[in-house]
DNA sequence: GATACTTGAATACGTAGTACTTAATGCGCT
DNA sequence: AGCGCATTAAGTACTACGTATTCAAGTATC
């Protein structure tokens, strides 16, 4: 048996192999200087060499890969990664360096969200007000009662109007790295109990200070959140 | 006359129609929603399609295009670009709208780069913090005289020194963006005159912090050289 | 007349075969 | 030993063909 099925199969032969090498590759399983010939992968996958070419272009594109002549494809160094590729992110947290990989991405969160919502409360729209009340007050009503998944809806949405609200394309983008980490956390997580009382608060506050406009306080109440995450990160994984 | 001709002639087709359509979509010249057939790129530079799939499907990678059947290559909207890839900073920074790319990714810098410093300061090695002290020092030798060119190596090593001891890896692959950005505002450059003193005399202050493990201090005068960059632009471009 | 079904065309998706180009390797000659 | 040429493995590029999907228009049915 040649062939190969575990992960995107149902969205086209590329995908598939995509995944797969991707997943691969992101999980050390092959390191970096080793090397990979397109026609093994192609009777690996039972695929033509067109789309294992397409698929090692993309894999080159993400630096994943060197690709030169007369000697393969040769898996670059993890320091070369385009480590802000959704799908790298995607392929990282869940491989097996995922512990890691939830660690620099939440000090990343820790730099980024304080001086977005500080952006935020100087040009947030009243709607944007509007929706990032809603999600605190959503946070508020689920944060009893292990209604884990509503809370953890809003606290997703929270983290994103205030990223979008920063008007920062880049601080926008990075909605759905937050997105992940904070699924991670829920899912890994050692969630057992409520969501702590004082995080919620914070929200709650950083939503208020959004609205008044007062970027400092926003800031400031942002850095405490995310000082928050670092440690209960420290408390998961020491 | 079909084919083209400018960007990346010497490296491969690939790479030539990559780039050349890469440009031309962050540019603006093809909005968002509007469809380009395959065979008529293929035509249009003269190439197969075997390559003009490849180009796409890398183009798809980044999100700038979204392929599908029966009704070609569609443009995606500007907010789903996968803006931290580094070939799509390279190429809006090329192109039209360099400005709000340069404040954008300033903006960036002066919320990781801080955070950077205090981590480095705990982190650093020795080797890390010589390098980061010759580069201050080069720095200062090069700061008077127009020499312009020194002046901003040292500066980018600098910076780059600060994000590799942070030890994030996340942190560490901006060196490559923070770079593109120095080198920009050289180049642009309003720099007639010699750099601002007081920028120069924080590079070495920041140095001396990371060297004393002082990361309060780190921070605090990395977020003041971050303020210098932000209003340094709002002089540039009101 | 409105809705559901069929049909058709347009276009991307996937495969197969072939020829060219590059560059690492090794052999032979000096 | 050192240099250079031949070998050859691998990516690069083109072409042609068949498949699958999906949008849209047309048709039939209710």
């Amino acid at each position: 048996m040649t062939t190969e099925g575990s992960p995107g199969q149902g969205q086209g032969l590329h995908t598939h192999v995509l995944d797969t090498l991707g997943l691969a590759i992101t999980a050390g399983e092959y390191l970096p200087g080793s090397v990979l010939r397109t026609d093994e992968i192609a009777e690996r996958f039972d695929a033509s060499r067109t789309v294992v070419r397409e698929v090692v272009r993309v894999l080159e594109s993400m630096h994943l890969v060197e690709s030169r002549r007369r000697v393969g494809v040769t898996v670059r160094p993890t320091d070369e990664w385009n480590v802000y590729d959704p799908r790298v992110i995607r392929w990282r947290l869940a491989g097996t360096d995922r512990p890691r990989q939830l660690r620099s991405l939440t000090v990343l969160r820790s730099a980024i969200e304080p001086v977005a919502a500080g952006l935020a409360a100087r040009l947030a729209t009243p709607q944007q007000c509007a929706e990032l009340t809603e999600a605190a007050l959503g946070m508020v009503r689920t944060s009893r009662g292990h209604q884990l998944e509503g809370y953890l809806q809003h606290d997703i949405a929270f983290h994103r109007v205030v990223l979008n609200a920063s008007g920062n394309e880049m601080f926008a983008r990075l909605g759905d790295v937050v997105a992940e980490v904070l699924t991670g956390r829920t899912e890994h997580a050692v969630m057992f109990h409520d969501p702590d009382p004082a995080a919620v608060t914070l929200h709650v506050q950083v939503a208020e200070a959004v609205r008044e406009g007062d970027a400092e306080r926003a800031e400031a109440l942002t850095r405490r959140i995310a000082v928050g995450a670092l440690e209960e990160l420290d408390v998961l994984a020491p």
